[in-house]
DNA sequence: TCTGGGGTCCTAGGACCC
DNA sequence: TCTGGGGTCCTAGGACCC
């Protein structure tokens, strides 16, 4: 029994529109929306200011639609540079209180402040937080405060925009089991379809639900909403997790469905070219290539196949997709086209592999914290800043380097995922 | 005038091997 | 004759989330 956790979830009320209005004050206070391809026919609303929404303009809606709901709606096209910038203040803030900060999105994410709230309340440090948020980058956000993840999630969504709330276990039943089932974060439509038919509407019905015909009818899903129905959720929180990646793909909506050999062609190289970019930019190679295309229908279809072995070129990649390209198109009209590069590999990891492994097994019930010291220990604080010994190409963004490192290294955060993408 | 683009996780079937 | 059982890899698709 590990001792009770105390976690938030900060999350970032209408990011988009909210960083738009703080970078242009005119903006503020107004219906505001931020849709891709603004100025295309098949744009949608990805972000609305509240101001939007109580005209009934939310997302993700089609543009045309939200223009009908709402005339007067000012609409914006995305900035993701600026919402990166943002982003990343915005943790770098989060990460003045702890190290445990797992970024999940570019507007939220979980912090774990068990060793932090000693001499004040988890509400005042929350508190603090959104008021720091505020003051700084005038930005609104809400903060759900609860002993796990899920139950965090789940309370900084019941108030706002700038809320803060505490949800405890014990108010589970009193504050969630009234709840419809898709209102659990995790239950989507399908789900909920699923669930009613077996007679089951609330997540109080969830949680008086038999087991095993959850399990039956839902997999493993089936046994995690049942854990949640109570509140139960032993999710760590994984500062790491935000650097690793199992896939990088680029899609894209053609401006109109097409059947030309010529125009797929140039799309897939430019595709090819974008993911070749991020893969070298992350210093991982693809093993794997993937080729989405969805119909005029939108009926989506995905082929991949595996490399025979590892690239990260845009010839390469294009190559593949190419490749998959002419052996599966049925010949129909297309809308989007993705392509992804799959099974990653980190660069020099070939030889590594081996070692990663017995690193893990080994530390497996070590706390990553008690690694970092004893490696602080032995080495010095030099070795965790700059990683291994050997070579100087491919050693900064190891895997092995990176776990090490681990929570010294917290402000790595500046090459992750989230916001060096292009 | 229907509905973007970035991901993760899970399942299921067939191939293949022992 | 007419047939086991376990395990892994590969592929495709579904569901979900922001």
């Amino acid at each position: 029994m590990g001792k009770s956790r105390i976690i938030f979830h900060v999350d970032m009320n209408s990011f988009y529109a909210s960083v738009e209005a703080a970078y242009d004050p005119t903006l503020a206070g107004k219906p505001l929306a931020i849709a891709g391809n603004a100025k295309e026919r098949r744009g949608i609303v990805v972000t609305a200011s509240y101001e939007a929404r109580a005209r009934g303009v939310k997302p993700p809606m089609p543009l045309w639609e939200a223009k009908r709901a709402c005339p007067e709606l000012l609409v914006r096209q995305p900035n993701f540079d600026r919402y990166r910038q943002a982003s990343m203040r915005m943790f770098q803030l989060l990460y003045d209180y702890t190290p445990l900060v797992e970024p999940v999105s570019i507007d939220e994410g979980y912090m774990d402040v068990s060793d932090v709230v000693t001499d004040m309340t988890p509400l005042q440090l929350a508190n603090h937080i959104q008021m720091r948020i505020e003051k700084e980058l005038s930005l609104p956000c809400s903060i759900g405060i609860a002993p796990n993840k899920f139950l965090a999630k789940t309370a900084s969504d019941m108030k706002k925009p700038k809320g803060i709330t505490v949800l405890r276990k014990r108010e589970v039943r009193e504050k969630l089991w009234s709840l419809k089932t898709i209102e659990m974060h995790g239950i989507g439509s399908k789900t909920a379809e699923k669930l009613q038919k077996l007679g089951i509407y609330t997540i109080k019905d969830i949680a008086n639900a038999n087991k095993d015909l959850l399990h039956r009818h839902l997999g493993v899903g089936g046994l995690r909403i049942y854990e949640r129905a109570y509140g139960i959720d032993d999710r760590p929180v994984d500062p790491d997790a935000v650097n690793e990646f199992k896939s990088i793909g680029n899609s894209t909506t053609l401006p109109e469905d097409t059947t030309e050999p010529a125009k797929v062609r140039k799309v897939l190289m430019n595709l090819s070219d974008s993911v070749g970019r991020r893969l070298r930019r992350k210093n991982v190679y693809t093993g794997n290539i993937q080729l989405t295309i969805r119909y005029y229908d939108r009926k989506t279809i995905t082929r991949s196949s595996k490399l025979p072995h590892p690239i990260d070129l845009h010839d390469d990649i294009f190559e593949a997709s190419w490749r998959l390209w002419e052996k599966y198109w049925n010949g129909e009209p297309i809308r989007l086209l993705g392509v992804t590069g799959m099974d990653l590999v980190e660069k020099g990891q070939a030889y590594k592999q081996l070692d990663l492994f017995s690193y893990k097994k080994e530390e497996k019930e070590v706390k990553l914290s008690d690694v970092v010291d004893s490696l602080r220990n032995k080495y010095g604080e030099d070795v965790l800043l700059k990683g291994t010994q050997g070579g100087s190409k491919d050693r900064s963004d190891d895997l092995r380097d990176k776990k090490r490192r681990g929570t010294s290294l917290e402000k790595d955060f500046l090459r992750n995922k989230l916001f060096t993408d292009e």
